[in-house]
DNA sequence: TTCAAAGTTGAGGGTGCCGTCAAGTTATGA
DNA sequence: TCATAACTTGACGGCACCCTCAACTTTGAA
């Protein structure tokens, strides 16, 4: 793979040194960005990377441009394996709430998503892209879950996301400290949610 | 009133010019926070009190003491109101639900106290001692709920720090936009905190 | 082998904040 | 009025990050 001729066409190919370059920044960034959350200084994983900042510049341009090459993947199987597996509970609430429970849980534990979730660089489109898809979905749970009548009507897509924002920061503050606790506290967002009629 | 030998003991009385100094540092510091929150560049603050940044750090040494010497009253007064008044709720449960609404009602209108209840500024110390004491008064609310069986009995006063934090994150991220729409949120977590016998 | 085009480098300039200190100014009491 | 301790000033160095660009190195086609 990779023989000569496999350039897309438009983007005049890459020197052999350039595409080693790019791989390496590609692969230190991941781990940064996994690591540390989008916020990592560039010059960082320039260091990670074996190679100048100037080339991390030269061959991404923009934090943004970067972030979405190396992210937008990741999150979009992150995210989508959360929706497809919320999918698989047996009824309306039970989605929805694994749902939630699903995202917050790849918040607790992923430094990067939790802010591509939160939506703290709202100039990675790519990223915003794979947000946005995601939202599309949680619509579904949402709405279904109201006609169904388990959660409260009044509660709104805009809602959803500031709960997955204000969890976010939480995870953002809090960090290492009480990493386990999170749980019991969406369990207590959900039970504000759930309607009267719904509780056993 | 403030005139000679008025000065405590111990600390060696300041030339006029500096108590005035002082004074004009106070007053802008007040203004800065309650406009723009804790994080204000000290330089803005010498800058409307029309004073070098270097007076500023001769007469408060510190970041902290300055917020310190300036918030404390005032974050003691706001606290201790909203204890006050929701003592005068008439049953354990909505004395907790208020104490919690009128908390979260300073954090959304009062970004210098959203920084204080938060917590984001550990290093001042009468402030926090202030925190202290309102979250001292707090368990009482907390206890006397779960006593009462109107607060779900896991829920501990870490917990309610907790909120407060994840509410003032929200609102710093937030600001003026959806400024209004914080108070249905509160609500839905009330409404998560609330057991289910105590509801009518 | 040659050499122009492609790529790399890192010092350097920009921003925004912090905290200091030598030099200059002013209040005060003798 | 004058000496001097008290006070003010703001330029400066430091830090952490951003992004650029002139000088240098490497690739690879002819």
């Amino acid at each position: 793979m990779n023989h000569p001729g496999a350039g897309k066409a438009g983007t005049p190919r890459l020197r052999r040194d350039a595409q080693l370059n790019t791989e390496k920044i590609k692969t230190a960034a991941l781990d940064a960005f996994q690591e540390r959350g989008l916020d990592v200084p560039l010059e960082e994983i320039a260091q990670r990377a074996g190679v100048s900042i100037g080339t991390l510049y030269n061959r991404f341009g923009t934090r943004e441009a970067l972030t979405d090459v190396v992210m937008a993947d990741v999150a979009a199987e992150r995210l989508s394996d959360a929706v497809a597996r919320a999918r698989g509970c047996p009824d309306p609430w039970s989605r929805f709430a694994s749902y939630v429970e699903l995202i917050c849980e790849i918040q607790a534990t992923e430094p990067a998503l939790n802010d591509i979730v939160s939506r703290r660089h709202p100039d990675a489109s790519r990223l915003a892209a794979v947000c946005d898809e995601t939202m599309t979905q949680a619509r579904q749970f949402v709405e279904d879950a109201q006609r169904d009548g388990s959660l409260r009507p009044d509660f709104t897509l805009e809602d959803l996301f500031l709960v997955f924002v204000s969890n976010g920061a939480l995870m953002r503050i809090m960090a290492e400290i009480g990493a386990g606790t999170w749980r019991r506290r969406v369990g207590f967002t959900l039970d504000g949610l759930r309607t009267e009629a719904a509780r056993r």
